[in-house]
RNA sequence: GGGUCACUGGCAGAGUGGUCGAUUGCACCGGUCUUGAAAACCGGCGAGGGUUAUACCUCCCAAGGUUCAAAUCCUUGGUGGCCCGCCA
């Protein structure tokens, strides 16, 4: 969440960068006054407090003594009633404030563009050359089922739409570039972690998943447990609640996991094929740094992708997003997207977000350096989603007959 | 699933109703000594809020309760150890 201290400082500054990203005026206005009323709350409950403290510790000091406690009963019970209601006024006010604070996004950075949506993101650079083909090259769907790859039906029986099952040299291939996307991590200085793929109400706050997209969540009622939407719930929560040594920062990690997304409000798009499934594998990024390292371990991040792309030989382009299209706790993202033959376009592949402290304030990951314990900065990205790579794997390299060609990196994996 | 015991600062571990946010040891940080290090000695050292800085408030797994007063007593929940049962 965001620093609702800086809001009341700088109040102007801090508006105007959160209507940037689409916060109305008036939940702003509401926040500021929220902590006002929560400030002035604690002020008096904290005063009455002080006083009642002092009176119990004469309290003890008069029966020591052998003194009369009577007329000192007489106040402390009065202020007793008092206290509580100050203490629940405290309460309301903290609920108040959370309710709020808690569903507005992070500041964008200032050198994010301004937009209002996907069309407004400004392309980075482009990376390697889209293949051309001397016939028309099909869409993966039907790549997948003729080389019987993928059985969408199946899918369907077992579970219902958008979900589907992978078969032969495609549970081969998929198996292939999860082992292959973690060596490659691996090398790079992330280490390795395999993670509970349930988690608790408390990680999903942690890392900006709730209390707002609740609807996105696969939960398991009887358990008060959620399918994780992504490994960045698990491994940013690692450290939830923890303090870290300064100089062991940055942390470093990699991850495969299942996805779980309910795809609520993305409503007839992707229907067809894998691009947009209820549950896809998926390996992560995440780095946890000091405040002074999360741009330049931003920047590994993403060269750490889009060189798994490119040693795979996927053409594809960096992007930065826009304010619009900036994702709820992130101060600044870039996408990467693969080159799609057969629909002719660039489709997201991976996404490498810094979120800055905004997730670390809600997690409570800190560092302790020369003695004060400081936010940390929290990075995640994709490296990469397993099922649009290998979407992207059967579009670049089909050949006029409809089979595949498999990248010569995974030769050694499969 | 049943029983039982436990849960205190980075770790270990005191404290069982009152100046306790907490003895002590280890770890850590600073200093003296040393060519340098180690050892020894001296000092510092939990977290959040609040303040220019103090005061002050909160936190001894969590939430309630008893009491003028709770780390300490009671209730519920969570987690962990051990025993029993069951099961890959």
């Amino acid at each position: 969440m965001i620093d609702v201290k800086l809001l009341q400082k700088n109040f102007d500054e801090t508006a105007a960068a959160l209507m940037r990203k689409k916060v109305d005026v008036s939940v702003i206005n509401e926040l500021k006054n929220a902590n006002e009323t929560l400030k002035n709350a604690k002020l008096a409950y904290e005063t009455l407090q002080a006083k009642q403290n002092e009176l119990s510790r004469l309290f003890g000091q008069y029966k020591k003594e052998g003194k009369s406690t009577d007329e000192l009963k007489i106040e402390v019970d009065a202020n007793k009633a008092t206290l509580n209601d100050l203490l629940d006024a405290q309460r309301t006010a903290e609920e108040t404030l959370d309710a709020i604070i808690m569903r507005v996004p992070n500041i964008p950075d200032a050198d994010v563009p301004d937009g209002e949506d996907e069309n407004d993101n400004i392309e980075i650079r482009k990376v390697l050359t889209p293949p051309t083909f001397t016939f028309t090259p099909k869409e993966h769907w039907e790549l997948a089922e003729q080389n019987g790859w993928i059985d969408f039906e199946r899918g369907v029986k077992l579970s219902k739409s958008r979900f589907s099952v992978v078969a032969g040299m495609g549970a081969r291939l998929e198996r292939a570039l999860i082992n292959f996307m973690l060596d490659f991590n691996r090398a790079r200085g992330f280490e390795e972690f395999s993670v509970p793929m349930l988690v608790n109400r408390r990680a999903l706050e942690g890392t900006g998943q709730l209390p707002k997209f609740e609807d996105d969540l696969f939960k398991v009622e009887e358990e008060e447990l959620y399918l994780i939407p992504t490994a960045e719930v698990p491994l940013t929560n690692l450290f939830q609640d923890e303090i870290i040594n300064g100089a062991d920062l940055p942390i470093k990690m990699t991850g495969y996991t299942s996805c779980f997304r309910k795809e609520a409000g993305s409503g007839g798009r992707d229907v067809r094929g894998m691009i947009r499934q209820h549950q896809f594998h998926k390996v992560e990024l995440v780095s946890i740094t000091r405040a002074d390292q999360s741009d330049a371990v931003f920047e590994e991040m993403v060269a750490c992708a889009s060189d798994l792309l490119a040693v795979l030989g996927l053409p594809h382009r960096l992007v930065t997003l826009c304010t619009g299209d900036l994702g709820f706790g992130a101060a600044r993202t870039v996408d990467l997207e693969v080159w799609l033959p057969g629909q002719n376009t660039y489709r997201e592949i991976s996404s490498v977000s810094n979120t800055r402290d905004f997730q670390a304030r809600r997690a409570k990951i800190r560092y302790k350096e020369e003695g004060k314990n400081i936010l940390a900065h929290t990075l995640n990205g994709s490296s990469l989603a397993v099922g649009r790579t290998m979407i992207a794997i059967m579009e670049n390299f089909q050949q006029e007959d409809g089979s595949i060609r498999i990248p010569d990196a995974l030769k050694k994996y499969l």
